[in-house]
RNA sequence: GGCCAGGUAGCUCAGUUGGUACGAGCGUCCGCCUGAAAAGCGGAAGGUCGACGGUUCGACCCCGUCCCUGGCCA
């Protein structure tokens, strides 16, 4: 029979990529990455991406395809994985989704059709936002677009912008709200791996305690003269942020490795907080000894 | 044992010449999120101001005693 892709989705550090294997190694499928940051070729240690063997021969699409320069995409990132996706499908392999792009995960298993984008206009909107604040592109946007306006907090001028944007190319309003999740595209199985809290946070401290051991550090140096910090995207990478803060600053290593602790527990409370609204979802233990038959149950 | 500094939100600390704690950062909780999403934005809950007694119409701010913490001296 056809097979339908399974998702596993949820906050970081709680074993996705893993399970994702496993399950790709029972199902005889293949890994799909849906996380932002591992599209990036050379941000290996700081974004836990599996290593060769961990990957335990298992094909993984959609890890390192972006240079550390590029600007990631969601709507890029939509059609590459839809149609690597698709493919998996008409070759009768199961797409194993895995990642904790809300966002990215969401436009391949969601309805969602992304306005074009035009640079220009974007840069020129970026430009006023920094000149006359917020506040003021907010109140245009109110006159423009009213719904948009009123979803759209006054303080948040990057998606002011961008609704701006997307007015003014499409002459369309700007649709400010997520759609309520309907079927998911190609009966995905949406599989939510999550952990008890504490647990969680003990983990990211050891995972960033690693990946300091492991040479974050090092690789974050590496990436410099390859243009990480014009990497509008990378450069932005939880630990890689904090490590290049303390690299042009006071140096403070120390100061990157907890403030990266700090940041990641944060990125996993948006995380759940994102994904927790789709009903769609349905949600292991990872610490359960069954994981995997749980998770081939669903 | 003596001297000094300090004991205010979960943490680090502001603050009030005595009149309902104006608090801040971090943390916590909750929400938003359509081409930067590991990004961006918003909201809420937390305090018997070390304890006891005194002065006062009224003290977290004044006085006394005590307890605790840190430092210095013996």
């Amino acid at each position: 029979m056809r097979p339908h892709p399974i998702a596993v989705v949820g906050p970081t550090a709680t074993g996705k990529s893993d399970l994702g294997v496993e399950l790709a190694l029972r199902l005889g499928g293949e890994v799909v990455n849906a996380d932002a940051m591992q599209l990036y070729r050379g941000m290996d240690v700081g974004t836990a991406k599996l290593g060769d063997a961990q990957r335990r021969g298992v094909p993984h699409h959609l890890l390192d395809v972006l240079d550390i320069t590029e600007t990631a995409s969601v709507a890029a990132y939509q059609r590459h994985a839809r149609r690597i996706v698709e493919d998996l499908l008409a070759a009768g392999r199961t797409p194993v989704v895995v990642g904790g792009s809300g966002l990215y995960v969401s436009a391949l298993t969601d309805e969602l059709d992304f306005p074009g984008t035009e640079p220009a206009i974007r840069a020129r909107l970026e430009t006023e936002l920094a000149d006359v604040g917020a506040a003021t592109l907010h109140a245009r946007l109110t006159g423009l677009d009213p719904a948009a306006a009123d979803a759209i907090l006054p303080g948040n001028g990057r998606r002011i912008v961008r609704a701006l944007e997307v007015i003014e190319l499409t002459g369309r309003p700007f649709s400010a709200s997520m759609p309520r999740p309907g079927p998911a595209r190609y009966d995905t199985i949406l599989i939510g791996l999550d952990r008890d809290t504490a647990d969680l946070d003990e983990r990211i401290e050891q995972r960033v305690d690693t990946m300091f051991a492991h040479g974050l550090v090092a690789e974050v140096r590496a990436l410099l003269p390859r243009g990480l910090r014009d990497g509008r995207t990378a450069s932005r990478a939880l630990g890689y942020q904090q490590v290049l803060a303390a690299l042009d600053g006071d140096g403070d290593l120390a100061a990157a490795h907890t403030e990266t602790v700090r940041a990641t527990r944060r990125f996993v409370r948006r995380q759940r907080s994102w994904f927790r609204r789709d009903q769609r979802i349905t949600w292991l233990d990872a610490a359960r000894p069954d994981l995997l038959a749980a998770a081939l149950a669903i």
